[in-house]
DNA sequence: TGAAAAAATTGATCTATGGTAAGAAAAAAT
DNA sequence: ATTTTTTCTTACCATAGATCAATTTTTTCA
């Protein structure tokens, strides 16, 4: 069953600490296509995912959209910098297939924080691994060309790749989706 | 005075918790174009500076090398896919300036976790905000043109870049040294 | 199952940035 | 202060990826 349990493996919460948490949170179901955050609104919320796949995106000033994350089962996902500080979304978040997500407001977060300790060592390491990532990530995209990101992309989205259009992630490799489709026919060749 | 006091500014730690810290972390002085943790390496520590300015970069397999930090006082710099997860660093952090930083190594910082929660809280909203500013960096790669990123990068290194050559700015933006100066003759002209 | 909509591909150009090579300017060293 | 080394600039050409405009393929849904 998919639930709270998963979230927190490894850590071994009693009932009550459980409890605790579930009451702190609130599952939402979203249906394709629905826009789950909003640019411009305020971020309360940090969300995490249970089933489906949700994409967190920039839109520019020539309103072309820039895809920051995917995330699917397992993963978390919100506008950090805007969730962090208090400031309105700068990313939109959209279900990009049926999807059902777990919500935590900051207000509840912190709450969990100070009330069970271990939560927030927890939260603490799981950022440590996701800034490595986005370390990873800017290193790919200062040092690798469209194809090598694609390949890269291909490897570290295994799982996810097939349910994902590919004008999604020529957005997440920062191509256009000509450039990706004549890379596709490249690697097709060989 | 630069000390442990100004690190954890706004914590009010006691004196004998400025202590438990204090002998956790130990005093490095680095002249300019010294290298303080080398690609390959493992990477045991975290690196707070105190004064001057490093530069954390990745060379890839044509020995290009691209920035991915810069860091001046009050700021901290590591591989942090390295630190976190303890593999071999893939970054070279250099000292770029005469530069003295603390030094903390994971195990230490884990110990004063344990003993001072609050540190840990600091250390977690800390790397909160770094996280929105790598999403911020990422969000700029993708959508930005590389004169639009200069601009930027002037906005946020204000008090650093003048002590930066442009070669290392250009390895920031994911730039050639030729492009830069170009895009500085165009920004010149008007 | 067939029409409509969405997504992907292709070809023909265009453009921003890269690469190379040389020289000018600035900084460091003697 | 002069020389040497490092950094920055410029010019010319090359290229990856963008843009524009169809067209084909795939998916959706009535």
């Amino acid at each position: 069953m998919k639930s709270i349990a998963e979230i927190f493996k490894g850590l071994e919460l009693t009932d009550s600490e459980y409890q605790f948490i579930k009451e702190r949170c609130q599952k939402l179901e979203l249906s394709k296509g629905e826009i789950l955050l909003e640019k411009g609104q305020p971020t309360l919320s940090q969300y995490y995912v249970l089933e489906g796949c949700l994409r967190s995106f920039f839109e520019d000033a020539q309103e072309r959209d820039h895809t920051l994350q995917f995330a699917i089962h397992d993963w978390w996902i919100s506008d950090y910098t805007a969730f962090f500080d208090g400031n309105p979304a700068v990313l939109t978040i959209e279900s990009i297939q049926k999807t059902t997500v777990l919500e935590f407001t900051r207000k509840a977060q912190i709450e969990i924080f100070e009330s069970i300790p271990k939560v927030e060592s927890f939260f603490r390491e799981k950022m440590e691994h996701s800034f490595g990532a986005f370390q990873k990530r800017i290193i790919n995209d200062l040092s690798k060309t469209a194809k090598e990101k694609y390949l890269d992309f291909l490897q570290t989205h295994k799982e996810i790749e097939t349910h994902i259009k590919n004008y999604h992630i020529a957005s997440f490799l920062g191509i256009t989706t000509e450039s990706l489709s004549r890379i596709r026919r490249e690697l097709a060749k060989h």
